[in-house]
DNA sequence: CCAAAAGTGTTCGAATTACACCCATGA
DNA sequence: TCATGGGTGTAATTCGAACACTTTTGG
C-alpha cells in the first residue's frame, strides 16, 4: 500500500507582503489590491496565489511578484506559514506568507495601475481580508529583526542613498526616532558603505553626500561570517 | 466562477524536530525514526505526518508529536516550511516544520519502544531522508535564537534543575562552552529562578541546590513586555 | 544674513568579558 | 585528608546612550 495514498489535499497558497519604501514621503509602505471576487470581495488583500504542481513556494512567491510588480530578482524571504482551519472562509487554504522588500519606483506603474493595486503606509494600514493583517503584522516584526543581522534593508532604497535617507527609512521601519549621530557612526563604522564625490541637492541646499554599498564586499564579508549588527534605540 | 477551483491540491505534511535533553549525558538529543515504507524505507526520518482536512497545521504538529511520546502541551513552535517540487522522491509534499521541547524523561518508554523511536546526539546526526538534515539544521539554529529571548530552553529539564544544569544544557545547545561565573550571574540576575532548600546529592558530595523556575512569574513579565535576555558567549 | 538641513565628538554609565580561588562533603 | 565538583568576586574593557553645536549654502 502507497502511504501517500488516501490523505488530505490541499489547497496551498503563498501571499506576499510587499514593502516598498517611500522616499520622499519617508514611508515605509505595503502594496495591496482590492480583491476582485467573493468572498471579501472589494476588501484589501495581500498580493496572492495558489501553489501550482510542478512550483515550488519560493518559485510561486517570484511569479507571483513578478505578476504584480514586473520585478524580478527582489529580496524575498519566508515568513510563516497559516494553516487555520477556518482561515478563509471560501476554501481551505494552507497559505505561506512571503516578505519582498523593493524600493517603489523600482514598479512599473503601468502594471500597478492595470492590477488595481495600490501603495499603503503601514502606519494606516485598512482592514485586510481574513489573517493578512496578523501576517503583515509578523511579516514587519521579521524584518525589523532581520535588518539588525544583515543589509536587507539596503533593498529599500535605490542604488544612491544619502546617510539622511538611510536613517529615515530605519525610523520607518521601527516606527520610532533614532539618535542621528549614534545611527551614522554604527552604519559607518560597518564598512560596507562607499562614499561618492556626488552630492543629493534636492531636499537641502548644503547637499548630502551620496553613498552606495557595495555588494560584492558585502557578499565576501558574509561568507567569511561577518555578523551584520545595526540594532539601533 | 469560483476562484477556489481548478488549482492543484498538494499533500501537506508536519514534521517535527523533537528535541530532548539528555540529563545524564549532558547532550542535546533528537528523536528520530526509521521510516517503515518506500521510498527510503528504514532510512532515519523525522516524526511526520499528514495534514488531514478538518486540522490547523498547529494540531497537526501536536497531533503527530502526541502519538509519538505520549506527551501534550509541550513546548512547540513552527520552524520553516518547505516546499521544493522533488523533495520528496514519494510525491510532492509540502511540509511544515515544527520543533518541540521536552525533558527526555518525560516520554514514555513504551510508547517510545513501540514506534521504534530513538534519540540520537544532534553532534552525531545519522544521514536523514529527503531535506530532514536541513530541517534540524535550521531548527537548531531558531532554537539558539528562541532561548535568547525566551526561557524556552527550561522546557528541555525537569521541574527541579541546579544551575549546573542549566548551564550543561546551554554548552549542549550552543554546542560551545561559556563561562560558569558570568552565565549564573546572568541568569540569576533574571530574576525568574526560585532556589529551593533541596540540594541535588548524586553527582557530587557536596550537592548543589535546585532551582526551578516559576511560569506564573514568568507569564506576569511576558505580558509587561519583559525581553528575556540571556545571550552567552 | 538667515533659515534649513547636514554633519560631527565627548562623556557617562552599564554591560560584558576575562580570569582563579575557596568551600563543602563523602569516601 | 584529599579528591571532586559547587560556588563565588573583581578589575578592565567595551559598548550603548545621551546630548548640542558648527557648517554649508541658496534664497
Amino acid at each position: 500500500m502507497n502511504p501517500y495514498l488516501n490523505h488530505a489535499k490541499h489547497l496551498v497558497a503563498v501571499d506576499c507582503i510587499i514593502f516598498g519604501y517611500d522616499l520622499p514621503d519617508k514611508e515605509l509602505k505595503l502594496l495591496l489590491l482590492k480583491r476582485i471576487f467573493e468572498p471579501a470581495r472589494d476588501k484589501w488583500s495581500l498580493a496572492g496565489g495558489f501553489v501550482q504542481a510542478d512550483e515550488s513556494l519560493d518559485d510561486a512567491a517570484c511569479r507571483i511578484l513578478r505578476k504584480l510588480t514586473g520585478l524580478d530578482s527582489v529580496y524575498m524571504k519566508q515568513s510563516y506559514c497559516y494553516g487555520d482551519v477556518g482561515r478563509d472562509p471560501g476554501d481551505r487554504v494552507i497559505s505561506v506568507a512571503y516578505y519582498a522588500l523593493t524600493s517603489i519606483r523600482d514598479i512599473d506603474s503601468d502594471i500597478v495601475m492595470r492590477n488595481g493595486v495600490h501603495w499603503h503606509s503601514v502606519s494606516r494600514l485598512p482592514d485586510l481580508i481574513f489573517d493578512h493583517n496578523a501576517m503583515v503584522k509578523k511579516a514587519l516584526s521579521d524584518l525589523q529583526n532581520d535588518i539588525k543581522i544583515t543589509p536587507a534593508g539596503f533593498e529599500l532604497l535605490p542604488e544612491k542613498f544619502t546617510l539622511v535617507q538611510l536613517e529615515e527609512l530605519y525610523k520607518a521601519i521601527y516606527q520610532h526616532d533614532i539618535d542621528r549621530r549614534n545611527f551614522r557612526k554604527k552604519v559607518v563604522a560597518l564598512g560596507i558603505l562607499e562614499k561618492l564625490e556626488e552630492k543629493e541637492t534636492e531636499t537641502s541646499k548644503r547637499g548630502a553626500y551620496y553613498y552606495r554599498y557595495n555588494r560584492e564586499t558585502i557578499e565576501k564579508l558574509k561568507r567569511e561570517g561577518f555578523y551584520f549588527d545595526l540594532e539601533v534605540s
